[in-house]
Formats: C-alpha cells, sequence, structure tokens
DNA sequence: CAGTCTATCGCAACATGTTGCAATAAGCCA
DNA sequence: TGGCTTATTGCAACATGTTGCGATAGACTG
C-alpha cells in the first residue's frame, strides 16, 4: 500500500483520543478490544466479544471486555441492549440507531430503522410523555406469517 | 378458621389441574413454588423466587424452580421478561397484560395499561406488519422531566 | 531518565441462569 | 397394596456477567 503516513480515522485512533482527553489512559488492551469492535460489523454480544479478543490475546480477561465496552458506552462510541434471551448485544455507533423486532413464533428478527420507528415513537410519546430510545427498542410479537398461521 | 371445605380456587389448585390435565405429574416441589408466587404480588425477579423458595425448602435448587417457571408460562400462567439490566422478571397471570417504561435519566419506571398502549401497538403494526406482545414491550427513553431538564 | 501517583489490569469469587445425567418418586395398573 | 414407567428432582458443571482487591504499568513531574 502507498504513503500510509496519514493517521488513519479508526474508531481506535478516535477512542484514543477522547479516552486521553478525560484524562484517561490508553492502553494496550483498549487498542485490541477497539480493534476487535471495529471488525465486528458493528453488531456483538458480549460474549462473542470476549471470544475473539481473547482469541488474540489470551491473557486479556472478561472483566476487562467489560469494562472497557463500559467505557465505550460512556464516551459515546456504542450501546448494547438486551437481546430477547437477555443477553447483551453492543453495537457500535457508527451502526444507525435502529430497533429489533422478534418473532415469537418462527424467531425472525427484523431490524427497524429510523425511518420506519417514526410513528411508534411518536405514538409512545402521545401516550407516555416519554422520549423513547430508538436503540433500545426491542419488540417481540407474531410476524404475519405466523400470525395468518394462528388464524387458520 | 371454620369450615373450609370448599377447595379455593388458588393459583396452585388451578395450575395442579393444568399440570395433570397435560399428564405431567403435581409435586411437592410445585406446590410450594406456585404458593410463594402466590404471595408475591404479581412480580418477582427470579433470583428473588429462588431465595423465596430455598428459605421455604432449603432442598430446592434454581433449576427446579426456573424448570417450574417455564412450565408455568407454557400453560399461560406467567410470563416473565428482561429488565433494563436483563434480569428476569415474573409476571402472574392474573396481573393484566402490560408493559414497562424505563427512564434512562432518573430511573423512573412506569407500567404501561392496554389501553395506554394501543396506539403505540398499533402503530407498531402499521410499521412492520407485527402484532406485537404487550407484556414483554419494554421501552427506555427518557421521562418528560429529564426531558425538561435536558432541555435547559 | 528516575520516581511518583493512581488508573487499569488480572485474578478469584460471586450472581444469575441453563443444561446433562443419574437417582427419586408420582401416577398408574394388576 | 405392590410393582412399573418415566416425569421430575437435585447435583454438578457450565455460560454470561459483575465486583473487590492487590499488582502492574501508563502518564506526569522534577
Amino acid at each position: 500500500m502507498a504513503h500510509a503516513s496519514e493517521p488513519k480515522e479508526t474508531l481506535a485512533t478516535r477512542l484514543q483520543a477522547a479516552v486521553q482527553a478525560r484524562g484517561q489512559r490508553w492502553t494496550e488492551q483498549r487498542q485490541l478490544i477497539a480493534d476487535v469492535l471495529a471488525a465486528s460489523d458493528g453488531h456483538a454480544t458480549g460474549a462473542e466479544l470476549v471470544e475473539r479478543v481473547r482469541a488474540a490475546d489470551p491473557s486479556a480477561t472478561p472483566s476487562t471486555v467489560y469494562r472497557t465496552l463500559d467505557l465505550l458506552e460512556e464516551l459515546g462510541f456504542a450501546t448494547h441492549h438486551h437481546g430477547v434471551d437477555g443477553r447483551e448485544t453492543y453495537h457500535l455507533e457508527e451502526v444507525v440507531a435502529h430497533g429489533h423486532v422478534h418473532c415469537q413464533g418462527c424467531g425472525a428478527e427484523v431490524e427497524l430503522d429510523a425511518e420506519a420507528a417514526k410513528p411508534i415513537l411518536a405514538a409512545i410519546e402521545r401516550a407516555t410523555g416519554y422520549a423513547a430510545d430508538l436503540d433500545h427498542l426491542s419488540l417481540q410479537g407474531r410476524c404475519p406469517s405466523c400470525r395468518a398461521a394462528a388464524a387458520r
């Protein structure tokens, strides 16, 4: 590759800047976890991340991974929510905010983008006064085909 | 107490009938767990229930409690959902179906009854085609006063 | 560059659930 | 009532997170 002199705007780079701006420290573990996260396509469960980090550095421990993930959330680089089974799922901030809808019949899981969710969030606000957080919106119900099957 | 000859319509009684109707067995542990649940005011986390059951019978184990809880759900006597921290919370069926809305600012948790949720469920159906399950509706966002505080 | 301060790490123990398996006991039948 | 079948139990090990604590090592100072 040619002239890679410009420090690329990677997650790790931006995270390092944010961490140090808060007077906190940049460590090898944080670099590693940032790299793993950046390679994880925006979605991953806690356990998956722990496993990948440990594959890259067996001396890393779950507590470090989870604590770093908490830090990422504090700094606004990631969010997490609990899936249907209660397990944690992390989203990188680069991924546009979105919710999830899970079908209790067939297990299908669809994502809900901001546009599609707008009327839902509006209905929540009218009903409760709350401004709901799309990233934590995790619905369960029956998808159209399971509903049709149940109606038969 | 006077003439307690009529078998009362308790949770345990109804559950026993349902269990035996499916050809399954009624055991002391199930009786005990049903009693604990009935005394739990409709809401309890898994850990709380385990603790209360073990207080009444130290020989009972968590696996029995969780398996019985699963059975209760299969039979439609209870439901469970995951709270903000991912922990399980069980609801007795006697409690009307309702959702939860949690404020990320002050931690307030309000319940959402079927009437209030109706427009939300309708919006979900229009946006996704899914019939959402109110008992699993667990929203997060900002309550009116935290929103006002943030706006200042 | 060496020394200091303390954030961060790794470890170990714990909390909450889940799962496989052998022993127990509920329900049924003779 | 006694014996049979097999659903349930309790145990033990595991999965996923969380927390306290002493040791390590960033970052800053002289």
